[in-house]
RNA sequence: GGGCCAUUAGCUCAAUUGGCAGAGCAGUAGACUCUUAAUCUAUUGGUUCUAGGUUCGAGUCCUAGAUGGCCCA
């Protein structure tokens, strides 16, 4: 009798069988997964050390080095072997002499696989072909690896294997490796930036789970908290919560954290995604803007060593000032036509989203038409960043109106190579006509609007506190890191993006 | 949601008009004390994505489905 009926059906096959002989072989020899190694040095910290050392200064190191890592090639030739064993730094050439092995060790060693985690202990030293090596003194196998890793040339190229195996990716592929540092330095220099001397804003956590879901026009993903009998929703945006901190008092808020949103994924939409969100006591949209641009400007030139970005073969120069343009300037530039057409004439607008086959409906009224243009003429064009301002108060329902004219707001949207990167505004903070606009969203929603807002009564409680004047900002963090590692697609920046149940 | 394309050994890819399913790498055995896509000799390895259908015969043609990619909404 077995129990092979209780275990899942795996992709065992004669390759896997085989290491699994030489781990069982490890286990009875009671040496399968020690973890008594300790490293004292990295493959990348060596080759920058001894990059200008010739063979003869190599030769008067007496220092044993203590590496570990995984061997992603093995070359044997008789007596002597070279492994490139890969830490998480890089890579570093190990040269195994059999005659410098304990009696027994070299034979073994000849069975090791690709992808086992070796240690190695020894000196610095060049081959004769001139590259940086270790003589290896001393030589353990930490994990056997039962699975075979992908080709050594061609790598894992297959995209469905290196987004549902990132891990094989990560370990195939120094690009991928490189992409993922690259977004850990951007959220890196956004802390440090926000938190600077002067800034000062304050990193807060918001939940993620939300009775009501607010603060965005998207469709939420529902779960069940299962104690309370009680519906909640992932959150859309942190927005609501933001803000009640800065009725609060604590002045200067910002936020990096997922949203989740119920809706199709595509190249540039991924279900669940990174934000930073930030909202500033007694700034304007327009203090948004400058410290938009000395944010991205640093960025770029932390992350890129340059202001002048490439992305998918165009330039984009991150410098700033970045052009300003109203909503309504940017659809008449992109749309010769409307040169003296009145952009808030609602017979004008449906004919031109008629024109251009977009879908309107009834209830829309100019603002959401007008915006409907802009996305279908201007948005894809706008490769330069490039802030649009003056948003229709339609279409954003939690910013401040403007003071000249009411029917816009004090918003803008930064693009970037043809995509939204950052929505910022000055916040509404009049209670009523902010429970004025959620009651407007209601209206929509019982029309059959799927993301029209709910009306976060508690919301507008904290509002009725009094929330000093305030701009807040959001920037979508994974189409930012898109441009800094010129990936076309957001699943190239997302360790592990959204992939359906492997058949 | 719609269109197009792809899916063959662990990985990267071939397979003529519908006619014996192959190579390289990896693996296994052997040779080799300076290789680096090491080399040389021998050799193992297949649910051709899945389910149907057409056919004497299907990796190839047809239908449906799965997954992914690209484009569009």
């Amino acid at each position: 009798m077995s129990d092979t009926t209780e275990k899942p059906e795996v992709d065992e096959n004669r390759l896997i069988a085989e290491r699994r002989a030489k781990l069982t072989a490890l286990r009875e020899q009671g040496i399968a997964f020690p973890n008594d190694f300790r490293k004292d040095t990295t493959a990348v910290s060596l080759q920058e050390r001894y990059a200008e050392s010739d063979s003869e200064e190599l030769q008067q190191i007496e220092q044993v080095f203590a590496l570990a890592g995984r061997m992603m090639a093995k070359r044997v030739m008789g007596k002597i072997a070279f492994v490139s064993l890969q830490d998480r730094t890089g890579s570093i050439q190990l040269m195994v002499q059999r005659d410098h092995l304990p009696e027994g060790l070299f034979q073994q060693f000849k069975h090791w696989d690709i992808g086992d985690i070796i240690a190695a202990k020894g000196r610095i030293m060049r081959t004769q072909k001139g590259e940086l090596s270790i003589r290896v003194s001393e030589l353990r196998l930490l994990s056997k690896s039962l699975r075979p890793l992908p080709e050594k040339y061609h790598g894992l190229t297959d995209t469905e294997l290196r987004y549902r195996q990132r891990y094989v990716d990560l370990i195939m592929n120094q690009e991928s490796r490189e992409v993922f540092r690259t977004r850990s330095r951007v959220i890196s220099y956004i802390r440090s930036f926000m938190e600077a001397p002067g800034r000062e804003f304050l990193e807060v956590e918001t939940p993620m789970m939300h009775p009501i879901p607010g603060g965005a026009a998207a469709r939420p993903f529902v779960t069940h908290h299962n104690a309370l009998d009680l519906t909640m929703y992932l959150r859309i945006a942190p927005e609501l919560y933001l803000k009640r901190l800065i009725v609060g008092g604590l002045g200067r808020v910002y936020e990096i954290n997922r949203n989740f949103r119920n809706e199709g994924i595509s190249t540039r939409h991924n279900p669940e995604f990174t934000m930073l969100e930030f909202y500033w006591a007694y700034a304007n949209y327009l203090d948004l803007m400058d410290l938009t641009e000395a944010m991205l400007s640093g960025l770029a030139e932390t992350v890129t060593d340059s202001a002048v970005v490439s992305y998918q073969g165009e330039d984009i120069d991150f410098s700033g000032p970045y052009e300003r343009l109203s909503v309504e300037d940017a659809v008449r530039r992109y749309n010769p036509a409307f040169c003296d057409a009145d952009l808030w004439d609602d017979a004008v607008l449906r004919e031109a989203c008629a024109e251009l086959d977009v879908h309107t409906e009834a209830a829309w009224g100019p603002g959401k038409l007008l915006i409907e243009i802009f996305e279908a003429t201007v948005e894809e064009r706008l490769m330069q960043p490039t802030f649009i301002t003056h948003y229709p108060t339609e279409v954003s329902p939690l910013s401040r109106r403007n003071d000249d004219n009411p029917e816009v707001t004090d918003r803008f949207e930064l693009f970037i190579c043809g995509r939204e990167i950052a929505n910022g505004f000055s916040e509404l903070n009049d209670p009523e006509d902010q429970a004025e606009r959620f009651r407007k969203q209601m209206e929509n929603k019982d029309a059959g609007d799927l993301e029209a807002m709910h009306y976060d009564a508690d919301y507008i409680r904290a509002l009725e506190y009094g929330m000093p004047p305030t701009a807040g900002e959001g920037i979508g963090i994974d189409r930012l890191v898109m441009i800094f590692t010129d990936s076309p697609s957001i699943p190239d920046v997302l360790l592990f993006p959204y992939m359906r149940p492997e058949a």
